[in-house]
DNA sequence: CTCCGATTGTTTGGATGCGAATCATTTTCA
DNA sequence: TGAAAATGATTCGCATCCAAACAATCGGAG
């Protein structure tokens, strides 16, 4: 939603639109500067931090789930990252094959695979995730720090209303 | 990231990893649940308003734009709507095909391509935007109305510099 | 007037992600 | 015990999205 009209011109432009109708601007302006927000810091993170390794969000996030819970299930990377189990595998065989994580069948349940991190895989965690935190860092920053815990918390409530409300 | 590990899960799991580093967690949930945040609303909103319609997330946005903005160049549709000239020609070329928007070469500069709400298209954004706000107002709400202008705006100031710190 | 670089939309090729169907394994319960 | 249901991961087909290459057009330098 980033563009040559501001949101404010936006609004006026709506209303225009939308004079005979009751149309809430504020809860507009929250979502959508939510996906605006979303996106540009994402692209941010994936350029500055990830790009140079060659790792696409979804991969790092799968890295990142499995390097803090190792030796982890596959249908627990899926939940934790928030994608869907037919991508997972896809991007599991990918990074199995730079040798970054090792899959596993379970010895007690047949039915299950699990994930380790290689030793390569935990060294590119362990300088890849600090760089990342440090850009997280800044990102979080341009709010004041002490406003940060409930700006935090005010998206976990609309992570939870949005969630619930399927 | 939504998983069977609440966030203070993960938080200590991740400071057992890291005692060493200096980890900053306070950024750490802001972007993780500013993610978590963006992809739950948008699933929510996709499920309760853009799929009995069977529109996509970017053809919603590109009607949206046109509706608000018509007659509107193609490119900036793409810029207002932030996503690539590519992705919308064919999203343009699949609403054209249902009759919701046409195309037009511009008289002034042959390169260029106008587009408009045909009437079926502009009765529908009628009432499907009426009931896009209606969801985004119940998400908005989840956080006391009273904070939303204040988080509307630090949304917008991350936003301001993640797409400045390319 | 004529190039030649810049701008714009489209096409192409490839990556990503998902739902549904499938296959293997485990669990349930009659 | 054994057949059916349930549970996981994978495969397949499809939609979405993008960067790069391409074609058409514009505009300015000479």
């Amino acid at each position: 939603m980033a563009g040559p009209h501001t949101l404010a011109e936006t609004e006026r432009q709506v209303n225009q639109k939308l004079v005979h109708k009751n149309i809430n601007f504020e809860a507009m302006a929250v979502t959508s500067n939510l996906f605006r927000a979303a996106n540009s810091v994402r692209n941010h993170l994936e350029r500055t931090v990830l790009a140079k390794e060659d790792l696409s969000w979804t991969a790092f996030v799968v890295l990142w789930v499995t390097w803090i819970w190792e030796p982890i299930e596959t249908r627990q990377i899926a939940a934790e990252g928030g994608f869907s189990k037919a991508t997972l595998t896809g991007v599991l065989s990918t990074l199995e094959k730079r040798g970054l994580l090792v899959r596993k069948k379970s010895k007690e349940d047949g039915r299950l695979v699990i994930v380790e991190l290689t030793n390569k895989g935990r060294k590119l965690m362990d300088t890849l995730f600090p760089a990342f935190n440090k850009q997280e860092t800044a990102v979080a920053n341009s709010v004041a720090p002490s406003k940060q815990g409930v700006l935090a918390d005010q998206l976990r409530t609309i992570t939870k209303f949005a969630e619930s409300n399927s």
